[in-house]
Parts: C-alpha cells; sequence; structure tokens
DNA sequence: CATAACCTTGACGTAGAAGTAAGGCGTCGC
DNA sequence: GCGACGCCTTACTTCTACGTCAAGGTTATG
C-alpha cells in the first residue's frame, strides 16, 4: 500500500520461507484460509510477515493436529475477529457486542486447548509405550549377545 | 492355532467394536496392513483378539501421528517381525541373523519414540500459547465488564 | 431347504489437498 | 524496450483413504 517499505514478499519468497509450494499458498488463499492479500499493480501477490506467521500457523494445525483446512479456516477466522475486536477497529461496535464476539473467540480457543491436551496426553501415552517397549527390546539383545557369548557362531 | 477355539471374530464384529468399517478393514489387508486373516470355509475373514488390538493401533497412529497408511504399514511389519523373533517361530534363525532382525525392530521403535516425542514436545509448547492466549482474553473480558459497569449499555 | 442376515469380490465414485501444465502478462535490470 | 525470470489464472490430473453399489456366495435358524 502507498510506500510504508513494509517489506512486502512476493508469493515464491514465501514459498521458500514457510516451505510450501506457490499452489498450496494460492489455494489457502482460495479457501479462504489466507486473507486476500495486497496486491502490486500487475496483480502479483504481496505477503506480510504476518502472513507468513499465519502460513505457520496453518502448518502446525495441519501437522499436529491433523485437522481439515475447512476446520483450521474456522480457527483462523476466529482468530481474525479477535484481532479486529483488540486493534479497536471497530470502535462502533458497542460493549456488548464485543463481549459477544470476546466470547466467541474464548469459545473456540479453549475447544482448540481441550483438543491439544486430549492429543498431548495420548501422546506422552504412546510415548511411554514407545521407550518400554524399547527397554524390552534392548533386553533382549543383551540376552542374545550373552547367548552368542556362550555358544558362538559356528 | 491348530483348533483352540479362540473365539475368532468376523468382520461386522471387529467393525463395530473398531468403530471403522468393513470396508476400511479390508482395506487395511489389502495393503499389508492386517495380516491375511484366516478364513471360514466359505471365505469368511476371522479374526482374533490381536488383529482386533491391532487396528486400534493402526488407528492411534493415524489420528495421534497423522501417519500415511504406506508409513504405518512399515511400522506395524516391523512388529511383525518382532513377534517372530520373540516367539521363537524361527529357530532356525542363527543367533546372528535374530540380532540383525532386532537391530531393525529397535530402529524402528526408536525412530517412532522420537517422532511421538517431537510432536510431544510441540503439543505441549502449542498447549501453553493457548493456555496463555485464553488468560488474554479472559483479562480483556474482564476488561470489558469493568467498562460495561462505568458506563452501562444505553 | 428356505430364508434372513452376513459376507465375498469387483468396480466405480468421491472429497480433500495439492501437483502440473498451458498460455499469457508483469517486473526488473540494463 | 528487450530479455530473463517471476507471477497470473484456468483447467485438468493425481493421490489417499475410504464410500457405495452390484451381483452373488455362505451361514445360522427354524
Amino acid at each position: 500500500m502507498s510506500d510504508t517499505s513494509e517489506a512486502y514478499l512476493q508469493i515464491g519468497e514465501v514459498a521458500e520461507r514457510t516451505g510450501v509450494t506457490q499452489r498450496t499458498l494460492r489455494s489457502y488463499e482460495e479457501k479462504g484460509l489466507l486473507r486476500p492479500t495486497t496486491r502490486m499493480h500487475g496483480g502479483f501477490r504481496l505477503y506480510s510477515e504476518d502472513d507468513v506467521k499465519r502460513v505457520e500457523h496453518i502448518r502446525r494445525l495441519q501437522n499436529l493436529l491433523g485437522l481439515s483446512l475447512a476446520e483450521i479456516k474456522e480457527m483462523v477466522e476466529a482468530q481474525e475477529m479477535l484481532r479486529e475486536i483488540t486493534a479497536q477497529y471497530r470502535p462502533e461496535w458497542d460493549v456488548a457486542e464485543k463481549k459477544r464476539q470476546l466470547r466467541k473467540a474464548i469459545d473456540v480457543v479453549s475447544q482448540q486447548h481441550g483438543i491439544v491436551s486430549q492429543k498431548a496426553e495420548q501422546m506422552s501415552e504412546m510415548k511411554a509405550q514407545l521407550a518400554e517397549r524399547l527397554q524390552t527390546f534392548d533386553r533382549w539383545m543383551a540376552e542374545l549377545e550373552h547367548a552368542e557369548r556362550k555358544a558362538p557362531v559356528a
């Protein structure tokens, strides 16, 4: 916009920095996950640092929580909402409205928190199981080595 | 084995108990994730309790770690390998061979352990972030309520 | 042995996420 | 104002993990 030399990035740079393809970035935009970015005069997309963070966030939600892009969209929208409330972009809203929105955001975030907590728990359970199994294997390995010393390979 | 009336289950029961469809069970079999089960004379599949556990395991790997069936297959195969070693199904293998296999299994399992550890860590990080954000929101909410008391809705 | 409930294979369909290709402008540096 | 490279849209393709018939065999029960 105008010329605040805000270090805008083109799609190629964003792709490189985030490790996703350009196609994926455009796809996120189509699906409403990434705010329609500003464009250069000729139509080239311009991304901000915030957009980069957002892409990284989306990826984490995908990889870590295994959410669909549709689900992620909801989450991301809630965050957007918040930004607006907190930045007081909308002074025309009365307090009651702000409260409504904030409550909505709190709902979404606590839901996320719930999911993450649950998964985190299951994870550590799994981790413990794996660790235990590894121990067992090490014991077996030791036994095998013992056997070998007693009766070396023919 | 032989005929120890081991309470075999048909595909429908397994589907019900594990919460996956029959199609999915057959699919896992096609893809080599579930050992070709025994069959009744007429061709009906017969599953053991172990098979049920395996399905549950597969589901955990899918849901928790977000692995593809191909990746899961590798893991599951390593486990299979182990079973054979430990149950000494293959006494014809010499100790060196058993060691080789065991080492392989240890590799796979520690790889899994690594993945899980990493994910678990990222999870708790995320969880912390969410908790923090929730706190912030609660503070804001409190502020809003304060504002409301000072200047009630018109 | 009839019948309902269950199972078989095979083939095709689908939804989500992204890859790929084609044809055509934009941008930048000189 | 030209070349090289980057980006644009549109449209088609792929891949995964199943879903959904269809046509027919099997099993348990009376």
